[in-house]
DNA sequence: GTAGAAGCGGAGGGAACACCTCCGCTTCTG
DNA sequence: CAGAAGCGGAGGTGTTCCCTCCGCTTCTAC
């Protein structure tokens, strides 16, 4: 955010230093709102700048995709972490569930870059994600917390599935979701009632299926 | 289907007919894999007749939809109405969310119909939902069958969320939604554990924000 | 103050993709 | 077998992207 150079070296001119920070705050929002696929033109002209400018600064949209995101990555996977150390699993595990639904509630930008492989992003999440749920869902189980046919595997798509309705329930109440993310903590928690349909697919596949989902 | 006018006026030429039912038969693929936003050509292509051939039996897009999706809609507010009867109102309550998810996993534009208010179908449907899921909530309530928290709202949600988690998982496991189907149902049920957040959300309101979503 | 480097805006090129029209040619039917 | 009906698909029109180019403006070092 506060970089003062464009690739380490000759430091920007003033204005074009403001006009990047503009751009990438513009990004933010476009992005949040829209999704990725949101128009460089549209980030442009939310950020008061010609489309030109925006060019110099970031010569691909991937460019500028990196300069908004690489930072949310970090916070997203720091959290990750410091939940997966919660003495108490089932407390670290709902409030992993909470925070990554809440940062994807209300930002379509980040929900798609933990979701979508195209940018990368997702590798550096899941690489924290995939230990940090599966050695909590172990703990939870042994706890007595977690019913013992959920597996790590199934809280991927219990984002997913919560998400989704954040998603489709925002404009009616933007906090709606968490109705929903109570009901299903209320249907992995020991001990569960319906049987589970067996889930015989990895993470690795999960990823792949949910990424390349909604073309 | 099985109509041998065009607008119950001449009978097609027997190619003609023949042709017709081949662009409607794909028309419902190409829509199922795709979504209602796939492309006229891409019907055509699949249909193995030129474009020109579908624009002069559909003179709209609309009008195709109408002949795929009328009859589906049909059938979905039967099958509605029929769960709405059943005896054991957890049982019926099962059954409707089961069957309108088994119609939507695997088919997108039957998704679409029931989700967005673009084409007019969604109206047709929820004018029997929401009087079925009304009774049927109430009645397990009543039987002690649903927690006391949940209400006739909150089965709409339920189903756009098990339905995301079909979509997202289908090409890992087609079926792996019915694991979170009795994860959900299992929350659903009496009693329940977690409270839940206030939902003062009306269906219509609901179905407004639920059609706007994903634009 | 000023020269010139750095930066700026936005028209527009090029590509992709959608819906739909038109018309010369083909096929069916009475 | 005549002529009505139907056919195909090139291409018109529109939209929406990403990105380039270049004449003009602004900043900064001296």
């Amino acid at each position: 955010m506060t970089s003062d150079t464009e690739h380490g070296n000759r430091p920007l001119r003033a204005d074009a230093e403001r006009n990047r920070g503009r751009i990438v705050e513009a990004a933010r929002e476009v992005f949040a709102a829209h999704g990725l696929a949101a128009s460089l033109d549209d980030v442009a002209r939310t950020a008061g700048v010609g489309i030109g400018t925006l060019y110099r600064r970031f010569p691909t949209k991937e460019a500028l995709l990196s300069a908004v995101f690489d930072q949310v990555v970090v916070e997203i996977t720091d959290e990750v972490d410091r939940h997966a150390a919660n003495q108490d699993p089932w407390a670290g595990l709902v409030a992993l569930i909470t925070d990554v639904l809440q940062r994807q509630s209300g930002d379509r930008g980040v929900f798609e870059i933990c979701t979508k492989a195209d940018f990368g992003h997702l590798e550096r999440i899941s690489a924290h994600y995939v230990p940090a749920v599966e050695a909590l869902i172990t703990r939870a189980k042994a706890a007595g917390q977690v019913r013992a046919d959920v597996t790590g595997t199934d809280i991927g798509p219990v984002i997913v599935m919560l998400s989704a309705v954040g998603d489709a329930t925002r404009a009616a109440d933007p906090q709606l979701w968490r109705r929903y993310l109570a009901l299903v903590l209320d249907g992995i928690r020991a001990p569960g009632v319906s049987p589970l349909h067996p889930n015989r697919v990895s993470h690795t596949e999960l990823m792949a299926a949910i990424s390349s989902s909604r073309v």
